[in-house]
RNA sequence: GGGUCGUUAACUCAGUCGGUAGAGUAUCUGCCUUUUAAGCAGAGAGUCGAAGGUUCGAGUCCUUCACGACCCA
């Protein structure tokens, strides 16, 4: 172990205590990251077991139970010790008594700290108190800890330290692993489910040479051997669809996306997202198929199909709500149609409520600001709303009745958006014409616009067949089915700013 | 980008009107062989986020900056 003065220096006490036990222990031949020790069970496994045993049944056992975990916390008297260990099942008392273990290796065994990862054998007891516990025979140390573990009662609450040393929070807040094991089983039902459907999963790119598939603004890179611009996928969408022109009927894919967009409590740079899409099916099929989704997902991993989120019962079962875009402006924006259908009342609307407005901002643009501002916010049980305007839809397909809205919805949970879904323009010359009116917004400083892909609509020409196709952001849905209220809770090492000078 | 709040021991937090830097947990020492927020006795531990400024004197007041949280855009 070799540190320099000053990396010595800025140790801690505790640090250093730490690294004075980890020279000695080293020294005397202890070996400190040993890779020889094999577990035979596990805690929760040994609780599901013999949790209802009695201490006569206990005795009658012959098994050696072998386990190994990290020692949470310890109440240690002279000659005997209790230490709690987990693993990654959960947590189980442990008894070390120096007349079970040996004076020598008892001594060993008081050189181990709270944070230390051990090895533990022995056979089962019920103490005094009734707590199903293990009686050493042998204590190992597997791992040896640097570095203390946050305080036992409060635990890590630092929310910066919680999202920066993830792994700390994983180990000392129980809350924190459950959210991620309830986000593998909630990407795992949603695979399992479209599985069942008929979708396959597949893969598209993350990079780029033509971002496409959402209005965003992308992140840019750099190929050095092909000496080629590069952006990091915004969607997926554009080569999810040419999947079905080649002839894929069912596909899906659940992958990262990323928006050079601001951080926020519902907004990560990179976020995931799943997209599928279903040949010879319309955007009324695919909120049938949403519902279906959503209430068995939550049954599936929360028990039930109402859920609480933030203080309001959200009720996933049963048919939901169905507005138009217009519809909901009138009934729940309270807005009179002239309000948001002639243009200089919607825009002077959109002035008056604090949001800002181009000169030539499109009617759509200023409707659907209109909406983020007086509707969705009331959007708390699920609802779809669907038939948006044409112009800020450009890759929908337009409605038979009335081209001037598209056949597409959102769906809305807790008062946020959590899909966006639509029956999928297959006319290339209306695709064609879409893109460019796109470019032209580009021209004109859109950062968010579409670019032209012209090997897409190439894909068109050779005809794609009707399909409808839906994203739903799974990060928003983890926090939904895990009562977070922030995007950060739910992703595991979310964008941070850089730590300031030497890490403490 | 703007506003508000926060940053004090490893962790969780106090810190009054500007006047010697505190507690609990953790750690260390001693006692303790069924405890569980074990107990008893003692001890050590601080760049008060950073840099300036005001002042006889700053954790505390002022300015700037960094990082974070929340709200707004």
């Amino acid at each position: 172990m070799i540190l320099t003065t000053e990396q010595n220096q800025n140790l801690s006490q505790l640090q250093k205590q730490r690294l004075e036990k980890f020279t000695q222990l080293q020294a005397s031949g202890v070996a400190l990251y040993p890779n020889d020790f094999r577990k035979n069970t596990e805690v929760a496994r040994i609780k599901a077991t013999y949790g209802d045993h009695d201490e006569t049944a206990l005795e009658a056992l012959e098994e050696t139970f072998a386990v190994a975990g990290r020692v949470m916390s310890q109440r240690s008297f002279g000659k005997a010790a209790f230490l709690h260990l987990q693993d990654a099942t959960d947590q189980m008392q442990v008894f070390v008594q120096r007349d079970a273990v040996g004076t020598e290796k008892y001594a060993l065994f008081k050189k181990f700290d709270i944070g230390d990862i051990v090895g533990v054998r022995g056979r089962l007891f019920r103490t005094k108190t009734g707590e199903l516990t293990i009686k050493a025979e042998s204590v190992d140390l597997v791992s040896k800890a640097l570095r203390p573990l946050p305080e036992k009662y409060h635990g890590l609450k630092d929310v910066e330290v919680r999202y920066r040393q993830r792994y700390v929070d994983l180990m000392v807040n129980p809350r924190t692993r459950e959210i991620f094991q309830r986000r593998t089983q909630i990407v795992r039902f949603l695979r399992s489910f479209l599985d069942n459907e008929g979708f396959m999963e597949v893969e598209t790119p993350m990079m780029q040479p033509i971002p496409g598939g959402a209005t965003a603004r992308p992140f840019t890179t750099h190929h050095k051997a092909l000496d080629m611009k590069l952006y990091l996928r915004i969607a997926p969408e554009l080569y999810l669809k040419r999947l079905l022109v080649g002839g894929f009927e069912r596909v899906y894919e659940i992958n990262r996306n990323f928006r050079n967009e601001g951080i926020s409590t519902q907004h990560n740079p990179e976020f995931t997202m799943l997209e599928f899409y279903w040949a010879y099916a319309d955007y009324q099929d695919l909120m049938d198929l949403t519902e279906r989704m959503f209430a068995d997902l939550a049954r599936t991993v929360t028990g039930s199909e109402v859920v609480p989120y933030q203080g309001e019962m959200i009720n996933l079962g049963g048919s939901w709500q169905r507005l138009t875009f217009f519809e909901s402006l009138e009934t729940l924006g309270g807005l009179r149609p002239e309000q948001f259908m002639e243009y200089d009342q919607a825009r002077s609307l959109v002035i008056k409520l604090g949001e800002k407005a181009h000169v030539n901002e499109k009617l759509g643009k200023l409707q659907a600001k209109l909406f983020d501002l007086l509707v969705e916010p009331k959007l708390i049980q699920p609802h779809f709303i669907y038939h948006y305007p044409t112009d800020i839809s450009p890759l929908s397909r337009r409605n038979e009745d009335d081209p001037q809205v598209t056949d597409r919805f959102e769906l809305f949970i807790a008062g946020r958006e959590m899909a966006n879904a639509f029956s999928e323009l297959n006319d290339p010359m209306d695709q064609r014409g879409r893109f460019e009116e796109q470019v032209k917004e580009k021209e004109a400083g859109d950062e968010e616009a579409h670019f032209m892909d012209d090997d897409y609509v190439r894909a068109l020409e050779y005809g794609m067949p009707p399909a409808a196709g839906e994203g739903v952001g799974i990060d928003r849905l983890v926090m939904l089915l895990t009562d977070s209220p922030s995007i950060r809770e739910v992703i595991l090492f979310p964008l941070l700013r850089p730590e300031v000078g030497p890490t403490p």
